[in-house]
DNA sequence: CGGCATCCTATGAGATACTG
DNA sequence: CAGTATCTCATAGGATGCCG
């Protein structure tokens, strides 16, 4: 198959949870690799400042049946969040990311670097995580 | 590892190609695995109508060293374009995605319909192209 | 044919501030 | 503590139209 005839939406590059779901997706379930962890912890974890874009990545996650949410009935109020099978069924593919980046991600950086691009704004520099 | 201390940006998550370039790297990638291809061609494979989107994503990924272009001196203009070494070094990843889509894609697609997600635009349905 | 130059718009990401 | 409610802002994505 490949790029033999049109590549339709349907197409799983188009719908890879990674794309669809969001910037924070990917670290997320990363966070999520080793056990379930509350609110707070992941948005220490992933350095989020803003309430509202962690709030937003886990429910359209749990609407995705990757993370489960638990409300441990308490006051002060404690939820978790975990893995369902079908998140941790992504870590495959994130250690192939991670293999890649391991191997390849500084070799792209430095094509990067030296080339002008012909504009300013080619992409975010990811070691300068402006915002 | 994993998910102990803090996450940085330096993550190779936050710096992955699929992520840093833009919604149309991936499946360029995917198009130009079995060869070169013209600008034109690619902008039908993908199903690309506005030139600049297909223009900008090229020129982000030569700079990243993904692909290459080569200008064969023609008058109509004949411009093809090729993955790189790094760009086919992708391969492997694209493969657990798509493995990963085969298997489970469709258990996700699954969840997200039978939910309300509190919320209308949760993401875009992949299966329903609009725009 | 390839690809700039423009312009437009939806929306993702984030900052605050407030509530149960 | 774990959110919700607003607001702002930048920008990715796309539609045209023109040029070499």
């Amino acid at each position: 198959m490949t790029a033999e005839a049109r590549m339709d939406p349907a197409c799983p590059m188009a719908a890879f949870p990674f794309h669809v779901g969001g910037k924070w997706t990917g670290m997320v379930v990363v966070a999520l690799l080793d056990g379930p962890r509350r609110f707070g912890e992941l948005r220490q974890t992933l350095g989020i400042r803003s309430a509202k874009v962690l709030t937003e990545t886990l429910r359209d996650m749990m609407c995705d049946g990757l993370v489960t949410r638990t409300d441990h009935q308490a006051n002060p109020p404690h939820v978790t969040y975990e893995l369902t099978d079908l998140g941790r069924s992504l870590l495959p593919v994130i250690d192939a990311m991670r293999e890649w980046s391991d191997q390849r991600l500084a070799e792209l950086l430095a094509h990067r670097q030296a080339h002008p691009a012909t504009e300013s704004g080619a992409a975010p520099t990811p070691t300068s995580p402006q915002r």
